[in-house]
DNA sequence: CACATAAGTTTCCAAAAGGAAACTTTGTAA
DNA sequence: TTACAAAGTTTCCTTTTGGAAACTTATGTG
């Protein structure tokens, strides 16, 4: 397969990459840290531990009693295992909300091609960040591909049945299982073939 | 729970976090902060004049010998005009090639909460686009949730084994059996319990 | 209800940050 | 090269942060 013809499995991946010029208000940053520590159902005791500050410190970053310095930040940030900037940027609702797209098993739009037998998924929405698709790998061997597929983007696959080969332009090729699975960036060149008796079942996940 | 992020789920999330708890690299402040004032030709001089922060203090912060509070750290981007975030991250993340992450099938990274116990995948490579994980549902009822699940971003979800209940906010609740996935907006409230008799296992990726 | 326990706050002190001024380095002109 | 000014660094001291423990406030439990 070429690479065009990948491409044309991304018809509604036309992303929505709306890079909005991040407006940071100056946050509370106490009540933010408040609020993060409450969704993660942790304990100043447990936030405590996590982070390697006292509780007694955070307690007083919480209340806006004192104001933590950078270092202690980055003990929050890394013990919570969260960015620095969710710190200072309230979750904002401005991309599309409430949508929602169910695809039963084996349901999804199928779209066949020599290498695959893709059933796309999620395929009422449109303007998603993500495109996930199941695959059936039919392709055997490195001749069934015409050269190296390429593709803006980035690729998460899990192997959902039986075992591939995973090939890349800068890797050496690598066997998958059930269960395994790889993230790269798609504009690496790659492809992959089923090594399993069966032909493989995979999932896909696209974002660029 | 209120409407912010369900954090515990997005641990490596997005840019920066590496995934070492204690060794922390992120950012080098003071280096940052050096080539913002002198990308704005300032002197230590004009930059403490704007800054109201003496100008030793900012020699001490570019050379790392203190860190900063978060009160300084607002001087500093109230009074150069710049952002928080600008101060963390370097502006030179561009698109990455060449990257490959494999995860061996439950060799994730382990990441337990009260209602899931999350597996992380890829975990190895930071600033990704998707953060893919296998989660384990443990949450038998909605009582084992403060409130709805909600954050930036979008996610899919596909039921790998067993069955689920799909709450949303906005729509009925919906079972979900192997194989079956839904893609939804995560900052609509949603929530998901186990519904077979062993806990489901899913796979999540989310996208922002 | 009193009691036990966990969660959160305040106190107190050591450690670190922030500011004024002294000091050193760099650049420039004679 | 010296003289000088501007930029940057370090010193010294005051103010503030961060941690251990005491204290107060919620949350059950019999």
């Amino acid at each position: 397969m070429s690479e065009e013809q990948r491409l044309d499995i991304y018809p509604s991946m036309m992303i929505s990459t709306d890079n909005k010029p991040e407006k940071i208000v100056p946050v509370k940053l106490g009540e933010r840290l408040k609020e993060i520590r409450k969704s993660l159902g942790l304990t100043l005791e447990e936030a405590s531990q996590k982070t390697g500050l006292a509780r007694s410190t955070l307690s007083k970053i919480e209340n806006e009693q004192i104001s933590p310095t950078f270092q202690a930040m980055q003990k929050i940030t890394c013990g919570l295992q969260i960015n620095m900037p969710q710190l200072f940027t309230t979750p904002k609702r401005v991309n599309a909300t409430g949508r929602r797209d169910i695809t039963r098993h084996e349901a999804g739009k199928a779209h066949p091609t020599s290498t695959y037998e893709h059933e796309l998924l999620a395929t009422q929405l449109t303007n998603k960040k993500m495109m996930p698709f199941k695959s059936r790998v039919r392709a055997r061997d490195f001749s069934d591909y015409s050269g190296w597929i390429r593709h803006d983007g980035e690729e998460f696959l899990l192997v959902l049945e039986g075992e591939i080969t995973f090939f890349s332009e800068f890797y050496e090729p690598v066997n998958l299982k059930m269960g395994d699975s790889v993230y790269y960036d798609a504009n690496m060149g790659h492809m992959l073939i089923s090594a399993s008796e069966e032909d493989a079942l995979i999932l896909w996940v696209t974002a660029s």
